[in-house]
DNA sequence: CGCAGAATTGATACATCTCAAGCTGGGTGG
DNA sequence: CCACCCAGCTTGAGATGTATCAATTCTGCG
């Protein structure tokens, strides 16, 4: 997965009216002459699976929004301890303005674009024009949401109720990505593996496994090759998450 | 606890040049002319410690800041797991502008006063004019920090480790609220029941109580009464704790 | 074909939970 | 003023879920 990758298409420079994220990413509530503010500053990066795009602690002069591909942020523990601690899906945004480091490792987990800002132009157009700081606090308070939802996953739930969580919530992430509801017969083709998904629950990846089988075993999932999953029932798996049935909280 | 109290001294209206959070809520950056327009809006409201400010699903009409006292923000699952996801001192703030209903039970951990705005206006100040929204996406950027920080913890740290992490935090935010910094020794009182810290860390109330009386025996810490504790050396504190040295990833 | 990374499965250890009993200190009523 | 009471807390003994250590078994790919 390290090496056998052609280096991606080179995507220099996508006009901002054609971005798949347009919007929904940070640039989503942004007047034309906004964007062309933005279009300035922008560049595209290429990053392969498995590839570390910022460590933690290491000088970050730009911010950017996933354009395409999955990527993973991640706390270390000087033992060598791991929690995920975010999973940024396309229209995403990674960085802080106002930060000059990064506080967390970001990963590539599957080939990745992402549009980036230099960041000192970003902090004037924010300072300067309205919507990107709006459209940024919205997101960030339903990141704020989401981090707290998964305190409540790690804090409380068993390890087969993080399983289906986990499950459910990507499959409804990737649903709502292409405007499709989650329900009834669903198929999901995870993006992690095992040992992410042991790092972003909070288990071993010895665990994540033998839950995995547990869960097809009872039927509540089946399961083709290593990633590609079939829900036949999309409520049985959110009953097995233990949320309330409504589930989602978000659009 | 809940019925022994007087009701506490009711401030209708503190002047916010003379509000003791002024430099640090959500006001902070506001030029006089934004808070006379906060000052229309606002109100003071007290809530005797156990009191619930809010349950989840409830309607929320206001945002607000804490001035005083602590609160914490708890979800809970429908069989009755709790999780307690935020913990709110004085310039905290609660409620989020453009949500109709409550996201988690607001819980008065002690005596509580708190500065609410009514939520429509409130977003109007928002719309109208820059330092309010910049500042809460300062302060919301701040708390997702601490969220996923608590994910780390909720996540990876030992029984041990929760609890030295939980008494480090208490007494960083309790230091800098008074401009101070945590070494050597220092003396806290626990603003929590153990049954609260249980509910913060992940944990069962008597594995708070063992792990306590464990750090005691160790010599980490000194108990007086129930709440009251001395760390006779901080940084073995934080040691416990399993952070890096450094500790504090904010001012 | 055979290797390497990823995943599964098994046996055992251990941290934390669960259930249960007692303690402690501050407030209350006799 | 004392005895009681009760919420909050501590401590104990045993159960249990997950981690750990250790083989295998898959699967895709050179």
């Amino acid at each position: 997965m390290t090496k056998t990758q052609i280096t991606p298409t080179k995507l220099t420079h996508v006009q901002c009216a054609e971005c798949p994220i347009r919007h929904r990413a940070v640039c989503a509530r942004c007047e034309s002459d906004e964007l062309d503010k933005l279009e300035e500053i922008k560049y595209y990066r290429s990053f392969q699976a498995g590839q570390t795009v910022v460590w933690s602690g290491d000088r970050m002069d730009f911010v950017a929004s996933v354009v395409s591909g999955i990527a993973t942020l991640t706390q270390t523990m000087e033992d060598g301890r791991r929690q995920m601690v975010g999973l940024l899906l396309p229209s995403d945004f990674v960085g802080r303005p106002g930060r000059e480091t990064a506080a967390y490792d970001v990963v590539a987990t599957t080939d990745l674009v992402m549009c980036c800002f230099r960041k000192k132009p970003f902090e004037d157009v924010m300072a300067t024009t309205p919507h990107v700081g709006q459209r940024l606090l919205e997101m960030t308070l339903d990141e704020l949401d989401a981090a707290r939802e998964w305190m409540l996953l790690l804090g409380r739930k068993t390890a087969r109720e993080k399983i289906a969580s986990l499950i459910a919530i990507i499959a409804r992430r990737d649903a709502s990505l292409r405007h499709e509801k989650s329900e009834g017969r669903v198929i999901v083709d995870l993006p992690l593996t095992r040992e992410a998904m042991s790092e972003y629950l909070g288990l071993t990846l010895e665990t994540v496994s033998r839950q995995i089988s547990a869960l097809r075993k009872d039927g509540i999932i089946e399961i083709e090759g290593k990633r590609h999953i079939i829900i036949p029932d999309f409520e049985r798996l959110v009953e097995e998450a233990g949320d309330d049935s409504d589930g989602g909280f978000l659009v």
